[in-house]
DNA sequence: TCGATTGTCTAGCGGTGCTAGGATCGAATC
DNA sequence: GATTCGATCCTAGCACCGCTAGACAATCGA
């Protein structure tokens, strides 16, 4: 093991540090908290090491973006393999959308309301986003219906999934009613 | 006309002045733009004037997301007045509401992304609010279908326009189909 | 005409993202 | 083992942010 490897991985380790500290200063205390001088004494080095890894806070912020939606893909799809039918899978998955979104408000905001710099629904997409949506469209082309496009009818149904999630949180949509907006939507979007 | 008329009448101006100016430059170079320095410039006075109107630049945001949400009322009452039937009404209402939406996308983060320390969904909501989701409710309610409380199918039915406006303004969808999406999901969601 | 009040401005506070340039440290060479 | 030299990191500072205290000028009422 050489030096120069013992470095990499130290500066990898770095780097996932400052990713794990952004996220977790960001669902504590949101991402205006988030503070390049903050983020640097958490991590216990000073502000100019965070632009030798990243090109300034936008990137960080695209980088627990990725993060989310690895995990996204991965919460989207064990609801949707457990669960029995079509029916089931719709409801399962947009039950699982909607509480990653209440759950990690942060990372939620990092994918999609915070610019990340990331490309997104375009050849350059990162992978973790395209395969984020892949795991959306195996559960949801089923249901598309005929002669619908499985990927138009999957970002309709991902824009209605989102459009709830932020409007809900935002407190524009009265809370507790989440369970009863989900059913009707799934229950007139999805064909069965 | 007493003098304490003319000055009040003139700090009245003043203030949709601010407003208006903020709503422009917001629209022109987007929110990050609109520093109280750089609008204090352009209204031609200080920047503390900006303070013995408004509390801060919140209230600011706050300001023309009321100013935004009339238009919008009234654009979509003008809109499903002039349709016939509830299914020409509903499709008129989504393509208006995505239409201010690309066209004023400033006013429309400052309705729904920003915050612009305004109550939503709430007693206590600014009457412009209220009446701008009572313009979707009256359009909506009638195609809600039996046993679905219209108050919640209009919910849902803006909260998925929420969704399909806001992602394909970040870029989040790809744009052109958005005619298409709107056909699926008016198709689907009402009940015609 | 004079004091009080109102209105506005200048200047400045503590914060932000970001960076230039010097100090330091460790690895490789002699 | 001493010395060079490059990589690494930090201090200090830039221009900007939202916001406000306090000085100043204009206007009003007596």
């Amino acid at each position: 093991m050489s030096v120069q490897e013992r470095k990499q991985r130290e500066r990898a380790d770095r780097e996932r540090l400052i990713v794990a500290t952004a996220r977790e200063l960001a669902e504590q205390q949101g991402w205006d908290a988030v503070t390049t001088r903050r983020l640097a004494e958490r991590i216990e080095y000073s502000q100019p090491v965070l632009y030798s890894h990243f090109r300034g806070k936008r990137e960080i912020i695209g980088a627990v973006a990725l993060e989310g939606a690895a995990e996204m893909a991965a919460a989207l799809r064990a609801a949707t393999s457990a669960a029995d039918g079509p029916r089931a899978r719709v409801t399962a998955l947009a039950r699982t959308y909607l509480d990653f979104a209440e759950r990690n408000p942060a990372v939620y905001d990092a994918m999609f309301q915070l610019d990340g710099g990331l490309a997104f629904a375009r050849e350059e997409t990162p992978e973790p986003l395209k395969d984020a949506f892949a795991a959306l469209l195996e559960s949801l082309g089923e249901v598309a219906g005929d002669g619908v496009h499985p990927a138009l009818f999957t970002e309709v149904f991902w824009a209605s999934l989102h459009g709830l999630a932020t409007l809900t949180r935002a407190g524009r949509l009265p809370p507790g009613d989440t369970e009863q907006r989900v059913e009707l939507f799934v229950e007139r979007l999805a064909v069965l």
